[in-house]
DNA sequence: TTTCCTTACGCCTATCGTAAGCATA
DNA sequence: TATGCTTACGATAGGCGTAAGGAAA
């Protein structure tokens, strides 16, 4: 078969119908050309160029081939580009998971931000409940993890993102509803819907905790592992609920959000989580763009 | 810069994703595979497989470069087709020069006639005043040529395609109209639109020729070139005037057509004209069609 | 005679296959 | 230990440039 230098070699000659001419835009002598031209029709089994010793001319084969040879040429170089593009990370795709509540506050500025700034890495969103996400950036299905502590520092390399406040979310008609803020301890022996140890593990124990130090025993009417289902709940009246800042931009009906005082203050922790071993070569910088977009608006 | 070779290797491999069945599916070892793909590699700046010494994958910027590889290839083999298949005459395209009158009558057919038998095969119809059609044929503008004799038959090649009968051209409120056929010595005193030496002489002299022999000497009121100008003319009821066969397909208005009986009795030649030096592959099979297409329907 | 494409010859780079090296399961 | 990718080495094929050959203006 013939290459992409017999290709070369006979765009230029095509272009200048010039044996000599040719061979100098493609810094070689006369003689090689010549023979490039004679292989390349060998092979092809076509007669590509009328030479008549005097003047060059191309044959309707030949014209059909430059078409053609062209096209060709000009696809490797583009393809070597693009290649290149996609190795030093200004290209390419990134895959994010996140779960439902921390994306909606979020996602949406990084989205717009990378629009602008990486316009050459095209972004694929995961929405992921959070068990599922380590083994989803395990196999590579997602590059980067919006996540709740704990991350597994052993596979994972992470990054705080952002801090949250916890809010009360209370029933509209729940008496409370006009009380300006809560702390931990107007909880205690009161009905409360709360996070499931298994699924949602990281809310169960920042709330056992902040309750446990406050001397407070709430009493748990029902255990979820979503915070839409949370909001669900109370909305239906059910009892009230603690929830991160974010879950109040989802505007639940029948739902009011009040401040919950704690220390510290913004106790609830979002990551970015990525593999160690980060093969895509895009990752670095889009990283630095969440931190930067999250930072920048706060 | 990186060759086809290199491309070939590298579709395969990324397929195989296992250099010793890539290596064998290109009939070679495994160790020049190795290299091929690392010389790719080092062209390109990019790390193309990710190689554990166990596992080889694809890295983001080897998916992206496959893609553009793959096409790479296939174009290469389906030009060097597409290039034989011209060479070899299945396609292509064909240029036809022809004179109004000419091309009107016969050209519908031939150009059917190719869809079907020569389905590769692209015509280009230029419609050409006889006098253009050499030099037409001489640069290259045309293939060939539908042309009244004489050909010059050391620059061309050339077949007879068509003989016709003439007719006589009446305007319908001519007194002779009602005549059923005429012959040459009826036009002896009487006037008649004739063809002009310069421009149309091989009408010219035909009916020259054939009033000669007939004793016949007519009244020629206007010389014209075309036989578009000789109908307007006589539609505008100026003079009668004789056209061949074929014009009467052109149903022009206020025009009646008698038959002319001559010696011999299908006087008009067409000829098909081509180059000597035929140099596109696609004209001899062509050339034949016009033939067939014009002795299928006599 | 000049121009310009082709053929002939010697040199050199690049590829090939074989074989050894080395990391991983 | 077996598998499988990489490196080392000698042989060879194909490319290049220089120089001579040959047809056309």
């Amino acid at each position: 078969m013939f290459e992409l230098t017999h290709l070369r070699c006979f765009v230029v000659l095509a272009e200048e119908l010039h044996f000599g001419k040719a061979a100098d835009r493609l810094h070689m002598t006369q003689s090689p050309l010549s023979r490039q031209i004679q292989v390349l029709e060998r092979v092809l089994g076509v007669e590509l160029f009328h030479r008549t010793s005097r003047r060059v001319t191309l044959t309707l084969a030949g014209e059909t081939f430059l078409h053609e040879a062209r096209r060709i040429v000009r696809l490797s170089e583009s393809a070597a580009l693009a290649a290149r593009r996609v190795w030093k990370g200004e290209a390419g795709r990134i895959s994010i998971g996140f779960t439902a509540v921390s994306g909606y506050m979020l996602l949406p500025r990084i989205v717009k931000r990378a629009a602008v700034a990486l316009p050459g890495i095209e972004l694929q969103l995961h929405e992921l409940v959070s068990g599922d996400q380590s083994e989803a950036l395990h196999t590579g299905l997602i590059d980067l993890a919006l996540v709740r502590p704990p991350v597994n520092r052993v596979q994972f390399d992470s990054a705080p993102l952002l801090l949250e406040k916890l809010l009360v979310a209370l029933p509209e008609d729940d008496p409370r509803a006009e009380q300006e803020s809560f702390e931990p301890r107007d909880f205690d022996d009161k009905d409360l819907v709360m996070y499931a140890q298994r699924g949602a593990g990281y809310f169960n124990q920042l709330l056992s905790g902040l309750f446990d130090r406050a001397g407070a025993a709430p009493n748990y009417v029902q255990f979820v592992t979503q915070i839409h289902s949370l909001l669900g709940l109370v909305g239906a009246s059910l009892a009230p609920g603690i929830v991160p800042e974010s879950a109040a931009g989802l505007s639940p009906r029948g739902v009011v959000f009040r401040p919950l005082r704690t220390e510290p203050a913004l106790p609830v922790e979002l990551y970015l989580a990525w593999r160690r071993e980060c093969e895509n070569p895009a990752l670095p910088a889009f990283r630095e763009l969440c931190l930067q977009a999250v930072a920048g608006d706060a």
